[in-house]
RNA sequence: GGGCAAGUGGCGAAGUGGUAACGCAGCGGACUGCAAAUCCGCGAUGCACCGGUUCAAAUCCGGUCUUGCCCUCCA
C-alpha cells in the first residue's frame, strides 16, 4: 500500500513519500491573469485540487500554494489596449478567476502569492545568482547562464547540446548562449518597474515561482505541479535558478504534469482560437458536470472536448448523483439507532460497500487514477441502488443504521473528488409564464385548480403536480400524461417514484 | 530534425505478464397505467501493424505506421 505517483523528474512512477511524515507541501503554477480562464486552464486547477483533497482524505496536512502571475507582457499589452493600469487589470481578472474556480469547487490555496508583491525576494535571488557568477548583466537585463548550471535539462530530458542544436533562429543577441533566460528585464517606458542594482526593471517570468515557492514552502518541498507545456522552459528554468541559488538539490521532490484539453485532437489554446471560456460553459452546464468531465480520464492523458462530451458527462454524473439522492431520501430525518439484528443480505451488502471503498482508494493511491476511482463509485452506486430498490427491502432500524453509514461514506468519497451535487437548480421566474399557461388550460376542467393562482413558479408547479397526482389516482391517464408532456416542453421533467412525484429541470 | 507521450468494442476510457473494468449510446427482459429512474442480461475470439521472448503478452523486446505535445508566450 501507499501512494504512488509518476514523477516527471525521474520519468518513473515512484512511492510518494512526503519530506515530513503526514505533511505535504504543494506548489502549482497558477494563471497569468489577463483574461477569463478557459477549459484548458481549468484542468490543472481541478486536477491538483483533487490531488490535494485526496491527500487530505488520506490524513495529510497539506500546505497548498498557487501563484498569480500579475506582471507579464500579455498583461501589459492588454492593459494598454484597455487603457488600464496593468496591476489593476491583473487584479480584476484575479477576481474573475476566483468566481470560476469557486464554482468548480476548487478550494482556495493557503496562499495565493502574486509576483508583484514579491519583488524583494526575487531581487535577492538575482543578486545572489549574479554574485555566484551564474548570472550576467547586459544593458540593464540580467540573464541566467545555463552553461554555468550543471544539470540543465534534467527535467525535460534533454542535453544542452541537443537543445542548442534545436534552438530557433532569432536569438536575442544580448544572450551569451541561446538558451540563457532573463531573470530581470530593464524597464521600458510606461511599464511597471521596480528599482534594482541594474536600474529600473521587472522580474522575468520564471523567477517568481522559484522565489515564492521557496518562501512559502521552503526549499525542497514535496510536489510541484502544472501543465505539461510548462516542463520546458518554465519548470526547467525554475529548477536551474533555485538550485543554483541554494547550491543544493532538489528544488522540488516530485513533479506532476497534467495533459492538455484538446479540441478535435488539437491543443485548446488562446493562440489557436479554439478555446471555450469556463464562464460561458457554466451558462449551460452545472459546475459539477464540468468538473466530472475533467476528472473522467487520467490526469496525464490528453482530454478531447467535443460536442457530445459534456452531454455524456452529464448522464454519467447524474447516475452518481441519483444514488446519493436515493440514499438521502431513505435516511433523511431518520434516527440512527443501532438496534436489532442485521439480515445476512444486509451484512453482505455492507461488506461489498467496504470492498468498493478499498477499490476507490487503491485506484487513487496509484497515481491519482480518478477514472478508475469513478468506476469504483459506479460499482458502489449500483450496489446501493439494487439494495434499496429491491422488492424485499425493509428499512428496519438496523438497516437504516447501515444506510446512514453508507451514505456518509459515499458522500465523503464524492466530496473527495469535489463532486457533491450542488443545490438543486431553482425554478427561475422564466418558467412561471409557461407553467401558468398549462394551468390556465385546465380552467374548463371544473374544480381542478384553486380559485387564485400563485405568482411563484415553484408553488405553481406544486399545484400542477398535485392536480396530476389526483388525476392519476382517478386513473385519468389522459390528463396526467398531457400535463407531464406539457411540462416537459417547458423544460420540467416529472418522475413518478414510489415515494411520490419528483421534478427536475432538463 | 531532436525530446516526450499515446494508438483498447459505435463513442469515451481503465488495465503494464495469467487470459479485456467502468461510463455513454444500442438491443432484450424486469418494474411502471405509460414514461422516467432503477435492476438483470447481451456486445471487443481480440487491444494500430509485423516479428520476437515466454508455458502464458493488450501488457516485455525489436521494427513499421499513425496521432498529439514540447523544442517560442501558453495550463
Amino acid at each position: 500500500m501507499g501512494l504512488k505517483v509518476y514523477n516527471t523528474l525521474s520519468k518513473h512512477k515512484e512511492q510518494l513519500l512526503s519530506k515530513v511524515p503526514q505533511q505535504m507541501k504543494i506548489y502549482t503554477c497558477g494563471p497569468t491573469t489577463y483574461n477569463y480562464i478557459h477549459l484548458g486552464n481549468a484542468r490543472p486547477l481541478v486536477i491538483f485540487d483533487t490531488i490535494r483533497r485526496y491527500l487530505e482524505y488520506k490524513g495529510y496536512r497539506v500546505t497548498y500554494i498557487q501563484n498569480f502571475t500579475d506582471i507579464d507582457d500579455k498583461i501589459i499589452n492588454r492593459a494598454k489596449e484597455e487603457n488600464m493600469d496593468p496591476l489593476d487589470l491583473a487584479d480584476k481578472y484575479i477576481g474573475e478567476y476566483f468566481r470560476d474556480a469557486d464554482a468548480l469547487r476548487v478550494k482556495r490555496a493557503d496562499v495565493h502569492p502574486r509576483a508583484s508583491e514579491h519583488i524583494p525576494e526575487m531581487l535577492e535571488m538575482v543578486k545572489k545568482l549574479y554574485e555566484k557568477g551564474v548570472a550576467y548583466e547586459e544593458g540593464g537585463d540580467v540573464y541566467f547562464s545555463v552553461r554555468n548550471f550543471r544539470g540543465y535539462g534534467k527535467l525535460s530530458g534533454r542535453s544542452l547540446e541537443e537543445m542548442m542544436a534545436g534552438a530557433r533562429i532569432g536569438v536575442d543577441e544580448r544572450k551569451r548562449d541561446p538558451l540563457d533566460f532573463v531573470l530581470w528585464k530593464a524597464a521600458k517606458p510606461g511599464e511597471p518597474a521596480w528599482e534594482s542594482p541594474w536600474g529600473m526593471g521587472r522580474p522575468g517570468w520564471h523567477l517568481e515561482c522559484s522565489a515564492m515557492s521557496i518562501k512559502y514552502l521552503g526549499f525542497s518541498f514535496d510536489i510541484h505541479g502544472g501543465g505539461s507545456d510548462l516542463i520546458f522552459p518554465h519548470h526547467e528554468n525554475e529548477i536551474a535558478q533555485a538550485e543554483a541559488y541554494t547550491g543544493s538539490a532538489p528544488f522540488a521532490r516530485y513533479w506532476i504534469h497534467n495533459g492538455f484539453v484538446t479540441v478535435d485532437q488539437e491543443k485548446m489554446s488562446k493562440s489557436l482560437g479554439n478555446f471555450f471560456i469556463v464562464r460561458d460553459l457554466l451558462q449551460e452546464w452545472a459546475p459539477e458536470i464540468l468538473r466530472f468531465f475533467l476528472l473522467s480520464i487520467h490526469y496525464s492523458s490528453p482530454l478531447d472536448y467535443g460536442p457530445g462530451s459534456l452531454k455524456s458527462a452529464r448522464k454519467s454524473y447524474n447516475r452518481l448523483a441519483n444514488t446519493l439522492e436515493l440514499l438521502d431520501s431513505i435516511t433523511d430525518g431518520k434516527q440512527d439507532a443501532a438496534v436489532g439484528r442485521l439480515s445476512k443480505e444486509a451484512e453482505a451488502f455492507r461488506d461489498r460497500i467496504a470492498s468498493y471503498v478499498a477499490k476507490f482508494e487503491k485506484a487513487m493511491d496509484d497515481d491519482f487514477n480518478t477514472a478508475l476511482g469513478l468506476a469504483a463509485l459506479y460499482d458502489m452506486g449500483r450496489e446501493i441502488n439494487a439494495f434499496i430498490n429491491n422488492k424485499d427491502f425493509v428499512p428496519t432500524p438496523a438497516v437504516i443504521h447501515v444506510l446512514i453509514q453508507v451514505r456518509q461514506c459515499y458522500h465523503n468519497l464524492l466530496d473527495t473528488l469535489g463532486l457533491l451535487p450542488g443545490e438543486k437548480r431553482e425554478l427561475g421566474p422564466e418558467y412561471l409564464e409557461g407553467i401558468r399557461e398549462i394551468a390556465l388550460s385546465l380552467k374548463d376542467r371544473g374544480d381542478l385548480l384553486p380559485p387564485s393562482l400563485p405568482q411563484e413558479p415553484q408553488e405553481m408547479l406544486d399545484i400542477l403536480i398535485k392536480v396530476r397526482q389526483e388525476a392519476r389516482a382517478r386513473k385519468d391517464f389522459q390528463l396526467s400524461d398531457q400535463l407531464r408532456d406539457a411540462l416537459k416542453k417547458e423544460g420540467v421533467i416529472l418522475e413518478d417514484t414510489p415515494r411520490g412525484t419528483r421534478w427536475r429541470l432538463v
